[in-house]
DNA sequence: ATTAACTTGACAATATGTTGTCAATATTAA
DNA sequence: TTAATATTGACAACATATTGTCAAGTTAAT
């Protein structure tokens, strides 16, 4: 196998984890009335330690504006999104987590970092680093060229 | 940063990367009529080199066997696809390529090899075959706990 | 300052995925 | 053999994603 043969099953293998994680994160956020997608939502404005334009949010995910304008008007109908005036744009509201929004998020990091921990268990650091280092790349690539 | 949190890291890259890489698929397949979802069950028949039934190829591709049967039934409108007889099951007709879909696959394999050349021209042989076992292993743990 | 180019929210169309359910078929166990 | 269990296709409800479009707002260029 050549790289671009053993690159292409590592696609495969993206693909399909990907899917699986979803549905592993839909069943741990479930009892909570939450959802894989949600989540990524309140991890993106906890980990960006501040109130975020829905534009920010789409890019820090890394989809479209659209899927996650969808995502935020339906957690702002929920209560755990907030949005705030943004001094910089008028239009542009601010995202910004609810008490509610802070206190889910909070409850499924819990639940998250014991999860991440059995998982990481058979494997090494460096193996982990090294799958971490070259999805960032790829991700780098394929954002250039669009 | 402890290993539990080196694979969160890895796990919402794994996310971003997936829809990234979808989104490439759309594009590369988009001349052809098809996208990433269909090119992958063009992909799931040709490697595993003979007809399958649609149970099988939604385990293959590791998605709900309901998302691969809609996938199939549009395909097999659209000539891609053909079903025939399964002479081990009664109702489970067996996948396969029609010349149509083996020509659209054998053309895309065609943008898809210099394609994975030059997004694996960056890395290592070694990183690429680390990072499969990685997501390779990731994938059968979470295929146990379902 | 005015214009051109870009960004953003809003809305729509469409594709893809999950889960749930039921009846038909296969497989396994007793 | 018969009964329990599991798999499969079919259909539906729903969540999530892409793309496209338009008008409002911002930024950059002249």
């Amino acid at each position: 196998m050549n790289k671009g043969q053993i690159f292409t099953s590592l696609v495969l293998e993206i693909f399909k984890v990907s899917g699986q994680l979803n549905a592993e994160g839909d069943q741990l956020t479930a009892p909570l009335g939450l959802t894989s997608a949600r989540w990524k939502v309140l991890g993106a404005i906890s980990l960006l330690q501040a109130p975020q334009t829905t534009s920010d949010i789409a890019r820090y995910m890394g989809q479209s504006r659209q899927a996650t304008q969808r995502l935020v008007d339906s957690m702002v109908a929920d209560g755990l999104l907030e949005l705030v005036e943004n001094p910089r744009h008028k239009r542009a509201k601010l995202v910004n987590l609810t008490a509610a929004g802070k206190d889910a998020y909070a409850r499924l990091d819990e639940k998250q970092i014991p999860w991440a921990q059995e998982h990481a268990r058979g494997l090494t650091r460096e193996e982990l680093e090294t799958a971490f280092s070259v999805l960032s790349k790829l991700s780098q690539q394929l954002n250039r060229q669009g």
